[in-house]
DNA sequence: CTTGACTCTGCCCCTGGGTCAAGGCCCACA
DNA sequence: TGTGGGCCTTGACCCAGGGGCAGAGTCAAG
């Protein structure tokens, strides 16, 4: 033999491992190593150029190891190739991030389940009382964004100061209730347009995100929502109720569904029993 | 117009849904509803022969909204249909089974990101020390099952008496800590063969499940854990550290690992930290 | 050299859809 | 009665993350 020969096989036999070894040892499939390799996530080290076979190093077993335990956590591979790019400390803090996602993720799904759960035992959905009110057509400051789901604790807390604020900055206070419009159903995997209003009077310029508007006259239907439904499943129960009753009544909805919070208080400190917003469809 | 025509478009048109109306409506997609369809979740009331037009009644919007909010919780479809199929009661059941495996999904996924995240931020993984044994040859009384890990905190423990009771009844005494052997890697989706041993001394008659074999001499390499590593990740860190040592050390492991439990006392009253259960790998 | 075990690539399958194109249908307006 | 424009149809191809099979090529032990 040549011991020049560039096929390690006739020197490192014993060192390299083929890709059915390197399998049962790393507990991945086969079919999963080529997949791994076209990607660039694990390649062999040595690929023999005549017959195409893989070789792999014992010490990728780390590699692919960690690889396997990612995908055990359903990790997508375009993101365990992020994670092994990091370094240990990134990676760990990565790992940290991702398990907190997995736990929100069932969090919201756990919510879910309980509504449903609910709404399958009792035939009587607890009783919401649709209300409705008429609204004059009025001046409103608004900030619109598009934002995912989980985003609106930050988006509209801030938005609402910023409104505040900037009515303060011109002499001019609020005249009613801030609301949010929304413009569709929120969710976290496709962001959804989100109005922040409020209604005020006297004249405002527009400065920023802030966009000053004239608000129709309108009809509204709602419901009144304690602190403590805010992200409970007794909003969706309410917001069923409330497109119910829209659909019985013949009522058209003006599009996006809206949430007024009516209640000035601090939410942080507030009891969960506490009437604190509507829900509302405008028509 | 025929007053008979089947096609309900002349009588009906008011209170049948267009395919994309009934898509708004639901909030599910129209390719998603032609796929229930072709899975027969959600069929129209009524398809146009000839335009093969899908129509759908307003009534059959509860049913999209449930399957909508079944897919959001990532039911896959067959098991959507299976609920679909259920009285009320048991639908909420089996919804509440769903979340409580989507629960325990997520407890052992966290739990290996503790793991993942300790080997990350620490270079040196907690140490473990390796001790090694040898076993003589002897005779052990075995019931062996494909189950899934799921199963196991059943399955050990039931089998375990009735090898002990099997044994007290042919007036014999173990002569030796009970243990197993996992043919594999546990894991929840597909069954592994597990064999639980009880080593004795004399002469006891195979019965019912219950098999008697000899267990030829070996070495044996382990690593001593507490009651409290039984679900945790020190449990991974052992037997990482275990078949790196077996590595290290050139030996050649017997198929199977195993876990002896030499610890009599009642697992349900230990303290955590009290030594309960040997890793194992024979060699 | 033969034989059996191993490996290669390529192909189609799955779920739960998304997206696009070509063509057919429906309704209102002229 | 024609004609848009919008709706609807099927089919084809795409994604992750593989599973499984076929047919051909390769490796190593006897």
């Amino acid at each position: 033999m040549d011991e020049t020969s560039l096929k390690p096989t006739s020197l490192l036999t014993s060192a390299l491992l083929t890709i059915g070894v390197f399998a049962s040892r790393s507990r991945l499939s086969q079919k999963a190593l080529r997949l791994y390799d076209a990607l660039g996530l694990l390649e062999p080290v040595f690929v023999d150029p005549s017959s195409n076979y893989r070789y792999y190093a014992p010490i990728q077993l780390e590699r692919a190891k960690f690889i396997a335990l990612l995908r055990v956590l359903e990790m997508p591979l375009n993101r365990i190739a992020a994670v092994l790019e990091l370094s240990r400390p990134a990676a760990a803090l990565e790992l940290r991030r991702y398990g907190q996602e997995l736990k929100a993720d069932l969090g919201e799904k756990l919510s879910l389940v309980h509504y449903l759960e609910q709404s399958l035992e009792s035939r009587e959905i607890p009783m919401f009382k649709v209300l409705t009110r008429s609204v004059p057509e009025r001046k409103i400051a608004t900030i619109e964004r598009r934002v995912l789901q989980n985003q609106l604790p930050q988006f509209i807390p801030t938005s609402t100061r910023a409104l505040f604020v900037a009515l303060g900055k011109a002499g001019l206070h609020d005249s009613g209730a801030p609301f949010v419009i929304y413009a569709g159903q929120m969710n976290n995997d496709s962001e959804t347009a989100v109005e922040v209003c409020l209604p005020f009077e006297g004249h405002l310029e527009p400065s920023g995100k802030i966009r000053v508007r004239l608000e129709a006259a309108h009809g509204e239907a709602f419901i009144m929502m304690t602190r403590g439904a805010v992200d409970g499943p007794e909003l969706m129960h309410g917001y069923d109720a409330l497109f119910t009753w829209m659909r019985d009544q013949g009522k058209t909805e003006l599009l996006g569904s809206r949430e007024v919070y009516f209640n000035p208080d601090d939410w942080s400190d507030m009891a969960p029993d506490t009437p604190a917003f509507d829900i509302v469809t405008a028509y």
